[in-house]
DNA sequence: GTTTTTTGCCAACGCGTGTTGACAAAATCA
DNA sequence: TGATTTTGTCAACACGCGTTGGCAAAAAAC
């Protein structure tokens, strides 16, 4: 009676099961919150597997919650425009769907997990910093990039994990407008050094 | 040779070293990863004094991590410099000796202790919204405040959680006049809207 | 049709957790 | 001094956690 749907043996199925709950239980809990046990429970499978086929929580949780963030092109984009062209493509990348929200699973995690946070970290150093570094005097790069990574930090924490109604009611419209200037004043350094 | 300090009980003062040792691993490791066997430890009694004199983990928590961050006169604060005044006094509220860094025991906990994040929600509801209402068209007071408890809130994470290079090596002043500046921005309404 | 491999469940382990109650030492009171 | 309350320790509890090994059923291979 089990329909055997060709290309996709039972094995992966599981996997991908495990995997989008863990996903899911991982944002919404963060790291801690989130036992082997409950995962299991809402893919449908004992609590076993998920050792058997990830190795442990520590490794689903690098394998799931650690996909890159990739903001797209960055480096090519127009100096003039940068501040709200960044704030939507963190939007986009936060909110988009194939992302599955890896966002949130890194904030709530931050604070408890140190493989999260330091990701997060790298995050802005190997994609903001070097974005920011090239709009403007390389000597105050670290500073407006860190302030740049303080508004976006800030905007999802707000968004995301902290669910202030205001921030999470604005369209993303406005968001980029209104976040992007201020991304755009932090990025070429307008403001008082 | 007990050194019978007048007018200081002995269980006021190991009271007092809980509730140190409480602030000091909350702020450090966040809500979850700290356990009442690690504050007894450090406060130099037995775990089971927590529950004692506190009734539990729980309201040790809310004793210590939820002291009000009172930002002093905001209502009276002039509409012209309200940014930087309103970074100025979450600054020195957070670093003060006095508070014994609240904050950041309220962010590492905001993402798994939901009483920690109802008390963030709070501060910004109670104190930031209505400064920021006193400034500009009611009608986008809540979206203002919002757009300024993000920015807030990212320049403490960045600063204390996620400890960004850049973030944690600038000094106060020159946070008060960036950071400042946008806030003031969204203030006011600078901002498109 | 028989063997072998995969896929899964079950029971249990060792450990750390918050919490409790019984009891000893110290301080306070009479 | 003797009685009583305070302050503290100790051992243990019940529970939930991540993890393990053994074994049944299903699937695949031969």
């Amino acid at each position: 009676m089990t329909i055997a749907r060709r290309s996709t043996p039972k094995s992966v199925r599981t996997r991908e099961a495990i995997e989008t709950a863990a996903k899911e239980l991982f944002s919404l809990n963060g790291f801690d919150r989130t036992t082997v046990r409950d995962i299991g429970a809402r893919a449908g499978i004992d609590p076993s597997m998920i050792i058997r086929y990830f190795g442990g929580k520590e490794a689903l949780f690098a394998h799931v919650a650690l996909p890159d963030l990739q903001l797209p092109d960055l480096s090519q984009a127009d100096p003039a425009t940068i501040g709200e062209t960044m704030v939507r493509h963190f939007l986009e990348q936060w909110e988009g769907e194939q992302a599955g929200g890896g966002m949130p699973v890194l904030l709530r995690s931050a604070a408890s997990n140190e493989e999260a946070a330091e990701r997060l970290r790298a995050m802005f150093r190997d994609q903001v910093f070097p974005a920011i570094a090239r709009v403007g005097p390389s000597e105050t790069a670290a500073m407006r990039a860190g302030l740049v990574a303080s508004q976006i930090l800030g905007l999802a924490m707000a968004r995301y994990v902290l669910l202030l109604p205001p921030v999470v009611m604005m369209s993303q419209d406005v968001i980029v407008r209104t976040v992007g200037e201020t991304v755009q004043r932090y990025a070429t350094g307008a403001t008082g050094l």
